[in-house]
DNA sequence: CCATGATGTGAATCCGGATTCATTTTGAAA
DNA sequence: TTTCAAAATGAATCCGGATTCACATCATGG
C-alpha cells in the first residue's frame, strides 16, 4: 500500500467539482444550455477537458447537476414563503411575486430552467422542479380550503394551472431573441397575480 | 427549348410533397418528433433520402411545415367556436373545453406541438401557434369585457395565463413516459375550465 | 428518336461536439 | 528515493444522422 484518499486530497476534489458545477451554472445563466460546451467549461475552470470526466460521467449528468442546484434554491425561496403564517390568499400572492419578480430579473436562466431545450436528463429534472413549484403552490391552497378562504377545488390540477399561467405569460413571451426592454413587466405581475387569486377564490 | 414544366409535372410534384408531409405529419403524431428521420420519412413514402431534399432544403424546413399544418388546423378548430355566436362565458368554456379534448385525443401529437424539444425553426413555430391561441381566447376575453359579462382585465395577460395553464395542467402530466391510463381526466378538465372561468369573471 | 433539363437515387461524405485513452504529472506512503 | 495509484491532460477518435452529389431515369417539345 503506498497511495490512500486523504483529507487534503477529498478536499480539493470537492473544490474542483464545485469549481466546475459553478462555472457551468454561470454559462448556463448567461447564455442557456446551448451555450455549454464541455472544451468552455473545462477552459473556464481552468482544467483539461478530459478532466471534467473524472468527476461527471458525461455532460448530460452535469447538466442535470447543474438544474438540481439552481432549481432547489428556487424553489426552497418560494417554499420559505409558502411556510410563512398568515393567510393563504396573501401567502399565495408573495409566492407568485416572488416567482415573477425572480424570473425577469434573470430572465436567460428563468426560460433555461422553464423552457429550454437540453436533453432527456434535464427534462426529467424539470419535471420534478415544475411538480415542486406546484406542490408549494397546492400547499397553500389547501391551507385556505381549509381555513375556509377559498372554496373546495382541485388542488392539484389549479396548482398545475397556477404553475403554467406563470410559466406561459412570463416566460414564454421571453422565448423571442431580444429580451423586451420593459419596466411594464411589473403591470403584467399584477395581471398574473390577479388571474391567479381570482381563480383560486373563485365565487358560487 | 426542349423542356417546360406542364401540368401533369406540377401536379405530381404537388403530389409527392404531399405524400412527404403525409407521411411525416403520422410519425409525428405516432412517435413525435423524435421518432423522425429522414431515412424512415423517404422509405415510409416509398422515395429515396436524398428525393425528400428536392422537395424541403433541410430536415428543419419540413418539420416546420408539418408544425405549420397542423397547428393551423388545431387553431381554426378552436377559432371557429370562438366566433360562433352568444355570450362570452360559454364560447370560453368550449373552447376550453375544445383544446383539452383534442389534447388528450392525441396525447403525443399534443405534447409534440406544445413542449416537444425539436429545433430553432419549430421552435419559433411553435410560439407562434401558442400566441394563436391566445389571441383566440383573448378575443372572447375582449368580447365579455365590452358587453359587461367579465371586469376590465389584461386581455393579453390572460389569455396567455390560459393557455399556460391549459398546457401545464393536460400536457405536462403527459411527458412522463406512459401515458398515464386515464378516464377521470374529464375531471381535470373541468377543474381547469372553472380554473379559468374563475379567473376571468373575476368577483368585485 | 433526340436533346435538354427536371427529378429520383442511395451510398459516401460531412459535421461538430462529446467522449476516450495512452501518457504524464501529482500525492501518499514506505 | 522509490513505488503505487489517483488525477490530469488534450489530441485523436467516435458517432449517428443529416446532407450531398455523381449518376440514372424520366418527361417534354422539337
Amino acid at each position: 500500500m503506498a497511495y490512500r484518499a486523504t483529507e487534503k486530497t477529498r478536499k480539493h476534489k470537492e473544490e474542483v467539482q464545485h469549481k466546475i458545477l459553478s462555472v457551468a451554472r454561470q454559462t448556463v445563466a448567461e447564455g442557456g444550455f446551448a451555450a455549454v460546451h464541455m472544451s468552455s467549461i473545462a477552459a473556464a475552470a481552468g482544467l483539461a477537458t478530459g478532466t471534467l470526466y473524472r468527476h461527471f460521467p458525461s455532460k448530460a449528468d452535469l447538466m442535470a447537476e447543474v438544474f438540481r442546484r439552481v432549481t432547489q434554491r428556487e424553489v426552497l425561496v418560494m417554499s420559505e414563503i409558502a411556510a410563512s403564517g398568515g393567510a393563504a390568499a396573501p401567502r399565495l400572492t408573495d409566492a407568485l411575486e416572488v416567482f415573477a419578480r425572480r424570473a425577469l430579473q434573470s430572465p436567460v436562466l428563468a426560460y433555461a430552467l422553464i423552457f429550454e431545450p437540453v436533453d432527456t436528463l434535464v427534462d426529467r429534472e424539470r419535471l420534478v422542479f415544475r411538480r415542486s413549484y406546484a406542490e408549494v403552490l397546492g400547499l397553500i391552497v389547501e391551507d385556505g380550503i381549509a381555513s375556509g378562504e377559498f372554496p373546495a377545488q382541485n388542488t392539484a390540477v389549479v396548482a398545475n394551472c397556477m404553475v403554467g399561467a406563470l410559466a406561459e405569460s412570463l416566460i414564454g413571451p421571453l422565448a423571442d431573441e431580444p429580451t423586451t426592454t420593459t419596466g411594464d413587466r411589473s403591470a403584467d405581475i399584477q395581471a398574473i397575480v390577479s388571474f391567479c387569486l381570482n381563480a383560486v377564490t373563485g365565487h358560487p
